[in-house]
DNA sequence: ATTTACTCTATCTGTAAGATAGGATATATA
DNA sequence: TATATATCCTATCTTACAGATAGAGTAAAT
């Protein structure tokens, strides 16, 4: 499961590559546009900023803009910050390896086999996605006739 | 993150499609091999078996056995019981689909684009996945020089 | 009858997610 | 320099769930 942290992050990161690249948005403005409770997207957004994924400006006309191109920003990246590693074990991750205490030989383990294929597919697409070419495909369905 | 629930029962499964077709294995037995605590495994195995997984025998030379050929058996099935739906976000499960409650337009959601895609990459591999399959890979690699 | 092994319900503990509160700090501008 | 504005940061609360254990009940074999 996605964290309500990470999804929330991505939304606000995602209303960031869609507004004007040099001007902040508040974090009340971004909580309203996007639904989110206000004190809770300043602590994501702290995170981002603490990441390097966001830059903040203090006082009158201050607020939040990215830090980086957007399309230099990866889901993957967003993802590990708030849920951690992709894998869904351990022993299957390649960010954050950790081997299973009790596995006598991980590479004859069917759970561990499975799962760094899960990991390597959900790795291809988050890691593949930038918010860059996610603006990209939400834009081209809101060209569609509907 | 896969539940230790369902990593056992993975790991259980794939024991017994190993072991001899119409031989039962019991609870203990199974915990000892596959280092999982007893009583726990009782749960999952109860719950494999009330999803149709797996059949049971009671008394003296009782134990568990495979309801179904390891063939018929999907770990994408397993980890349904036992996690859930597979989708990182419930709008974008297939088993399980329900809408955000905030969301205005899903078809323009980021989140729900990119999470779509991570649930069905994660759903190509699992339910293309079977107990048999999955034996047959950790046969191979057991074949292989190391 | 007795042993064996699954069946079922209840319960316990720890941890983490989701969220809120409030004071501290920095900056723009009048 | 005072004041309004907005982020910064730490603490805390609540609830739910994962992981695990206990123990009495039931069915089958010998």
């Amino acid at each position: 499961m996605l964290s309500k942290k990470a999804k929330y992050a991505i939304k606000a990161l995602l209303a960031l590559a869609d507004s004007e690249p040099e001007e902040p948005m508040r974090i009340a403005d971004l909580a309203r546009a996007e639904q989110i409770p206000p004190k809770f997207l300043e602590l994501i957004l702290l995170g981002l900023k603490n990441q390097g994924i966001l830059q903040s400006r203090k006082g009158k006309g201050g607020g939040y803009l990215l830090a980086r191109d957007p399309a230099d920003i990866h889901l993957g990246q967003i993802v590990r910050i708030f849920d951690g590693p992709l894998a869904p074990v351990p022993c299957a991750s390649q960010t954050a390896y950790v081997p299973c205490a009790d596995c006598p030989d991980e590479a004859v383990c069917g759970v561990h086999l499975a799962m760094t294929e899960v990991r390597n597919a959900t790795a291809k697409v988050l890691d593949g996605t930038t918010l860059a070419s996610l603006r990209r495909k939400v834009r081209q369905v809101k060209l569609l006739p509907r």
